[in-house]
DNA sequence: TATTGTTATACTCTATAACTATA
DNA sequence: TATAGTTATAGAGTATAACAATA
């Protein structure tokens, strides 16, 4: 009792910082993988199937998960098997494989999104001015980031 | 040109912000698994050094990256014959296995930590009013990742 | 020749179930 | 009985190397 505690919020170090990124990442996948494995998914289908808003190439999925692209024939044979996904020879370029979401995907992809949206109530809660700020501050530590 | 484009940053919507977060916690994990890698190690076997600043039973370990207790075992056997890690029961309750850090293993967390820090210039570079303004943001987001 | 995708291989991670040792 | 840890097993992710098809 010899000094009083200060009311403001202690700043943080930015070693403090670093590991609260740690934590916040680590969240974030747990929540995913939750989600994911409701659904009979790993995290890697999950991450593949939403990355597929877009027809691509089974080259720029493994260059997007960074992984090597001989892993990505098992991940998008078992999505396909399940009928999350299908292949598509390009038309322009007979080496290229497109994988393209199935309706069936597409639902799929809805829903995590949704329930990933929901469990983050904080986001929804927060003012224009926190949001442009938070995406300033993301920005600054993972460039490349910016959201679309 | 019929009409001028606003100099201020454009206002996410909450959905684009969690689109940048999920691209914020994918580079978190392609950095740490990187650095990892340098030194042959898993992103899971990483992970688990990092844990590792204080003993820790095989259970809580299991505890704190989400996954069965049984896998524990192959994770600190491999990192155990690499002489990161070792094990020792615990004196008051002989079925636990308590896993710490041999020196060894704390040159490595402590190097991993130091190049993450590093290539996160970002950190370091901000100020003492936003780095308050980021963990707070973080909290809300994530709840239970306020930093020690 | 270079690139895309696949296959084969080996290792790691993962969950489930059954087991031992300890409490 | 309950808990901590291990083992056995099977499925999935991962990198490497070698290969076929296409450019």
């Amino acid at each position: 009792m010899s000094q009083s505690v200060p009311a403001a919020p202690a700043v943080p170090a930015p070693a403090q910082l670093m590991d609260q990124l740690a934590a916040a990442a680590a969240a974030y996948y747990r929540h995913f993988t939750a989600l994911a494995a409701e659904r009979g998914l790993t995290l890697v289908q999950g991450k593949t199937l939403s990355l597929l808003r877009e027809p691509r190439s089974m080259r720029s999925l493994a260059d997007l998960l960074a992984c090597d692209a001989s892993n990505m024939t098992g991940v998008v044979d078992r999505l396909e098997s399940r009928g999350l996904v299908r292949r598509e020879v390009d038309p322009a370029d007979r080496r290229i494989k497109n994988v393209l979401l199935t309706e069936a995907g597409e639902q799929t992809v809805r829903l995590i999104r949704a329930e990933m949206m929901s469990s983050l109530t904080g986001l929804e809660q927060m003012s224009e001015d926190e949001r442009r700020d938070f995406q300033a501050l993301l920005c600054r530590v993972f460039p490349g980031t910016a959201a679309t």
